[in-house]
Order: C-alpha cells, then structure tokens, then sequence
DNA sequence: TCCATGCGCAACCTCCCAGTTGCGCGCAGC
DNA sequence: GCTGCGCGCAACTGGGAGGTTGCGCATGGA
C-alpha cells in the first residue's frame, strides 16, 4: 500500500475519482447535476442516447463508490447529488502536480542557462532510489 | 456531436485526459515525473512492481494521446515530461462544476428556508426538456 | 569493430466491465 | 382494492484494455 513510493501520500486513493470521471456518460452526468440540480435516475437515464436504465444505474454506482455523488430514496424515485468534496480534492492534487512540476523545470533552466555545474540534480522528493 | 445536451461546451473533450489519469500506474508516473523531473522509459520501467517495458510503454502512449506527457529521443533513449497544460484545463472544468453546483445548492437551500413559492425551479443551462 | 543497452513493432492472450434482458417489489395515484 | 411507474437484483454476453513475448534496429562506449 505505502509501497508505491515517492511522497505522494494519499495520491493513489483518488485514482477511483479518476476513473469515474474518465467516462463520457459519466462526466456528462456530473454535468447534468451540476447544471440542473439533483435529479431521479429515471430523468438522467432520459438524454442519454441509447442507454438503459441499468446501464446509467451501474455508471452512477461507479459515481456513488467514488464519492462524487450521493442518493437518497424520495418516494418511489431515487434522487441523485453531487459531493464537491472529492472534487475539491483531486483540485488540490492536481494543483500540486503542477507547482511542482512548474518550478522543477523552471530550476532546470536555471541551471542550464547559468551554465552552472549540474551534478546533484534538485529533488523535492527523493532521487529516486 | 453537439446533441449531448447541457451547455457543457468542450467537457467531453477532457475525457481522455481523466481516463488517463484513472488508472494507479499512470497516475504514479505522473506524479514521478512531477517530482522527479524529466525521465527516460527505462527509469520509468524500473521502480514500478512487475511490469514490463512495454507495459509502461503503453501506458504512455495513453498519457501522450491524453495531452499529458510529451517524449523526445535523447541518444539512445526517450525522454518523458509532463505538460500542464491539459491539467490546467480540467482544473477549470472541476472548478466550474463544483462552483455552478454550490450556487445552485445554496439558491435550493434559500429557497426551503425562505419557504418560497417551490414552482419553477432555477435553471442556469436549461430546464432540462 | 564489436557488444550491450534502450527502444519500436507486431502478435497473442486473459480477464474485467459496460451493457442488456428478465423478473419481482414497493410506492403513488385512481 | 387495482394499475402503472420507478427501482433493485441476478444472470449473461461481447468487446476492448492491459500485459507479455519475441524479434529487429539504432545508438553509445570499449
């Protein structure tokens, strides 16, 4: 579990997130609830082209197992939500991602354009074994 | 094409930048290239369990089609960088979905608690047919 | 010149999952 | 009561992604 390496922490644990949002019919679902407020399965398996009722339930149980959305039975219907929760926290990632990266390249061009001798190359990490 | 509705624009054209991330080897060689700065295949090979070249291989050409990654021949070897560009992008598509999402909870929420007339329910996209 | 290294291409295999279908149940409305 | 709508569960299936293996080529160093 730790064993992945580098000091990503927790990184691994939003792969789910990922995955779930790396489906046309699923990030259009996020869509659809972000734009049109809470909706019953019925209404989101409307608009999907071709699709059954199933088919949309086991993409929005993919949604549900990774924290994106949540539902409540409301009658005879069951009513779908967005968590922005797990959304605020691949931001945060990919934030990170990109600072880092940013500023490694930046210290790289640094160092080759001041020409200065480029042993020990910076590590915000570990280098890497 | 443009028949999926919403008012989303280009969302679905960040799908392949989501599915690639969604995936724990992909994701760990991103956050590899992030932190350890650019890496040739062979480095990249090494440090994840059981797998061949190949098999990261492949799993770069994904982060390349997906905008991630680009790769330059150095002597004998590959090079592999990050872009943060296509990061960029879905950092503001999450952000816009989690901030359209909030207002659209909070005018709800308003809307209970001033118990106002319920008819009519707010639409920023459209009522959805 | 010769050898080791790192990469690219192609074929093959395995297995997981998206999607369908069929059926039954619970709730809303008459 | 009865009827219809929306949902849940289970079994089945096809296709594609992930991964390996084998081979050949180009490059760098002795």
């Amino acid at each position: 579990m730790t064993k992945g390496g580098s000091c990503s922490g927790d990184l691994q644990s939003v792969v789910p997130v990922f995955a779930a949002l790396g489906d046309p019919i699923r990030l259009s679902i996020v869509a659809r609830l972000s734009e049109n407020g809470p909706l019953p399965t019925i209404r989101l398996t409307e608009g999907v082209g071709a699709i059954s009722r199933q088919g949309i339930n086991g993409h929005l149980r993919v949604l549900e197992e990774a924290g994106l959305v949540e539902s409540a039975r409301v009658g005879r219907m069951r009513q779908w939500q967005l968590r922005t929760q797990k959304i605020a926290i691949i931001r945060k990632h990919l934030e990170r991602i990109s600072i880092v990266w940013d500023a490694r390249i930046a210290a790289l061009r640094a160092l080759v354009e001041d020409d200065a001798a480029p042993l020990s190359p910076p590590a915000l990490c570990r280098p890497e074994r």
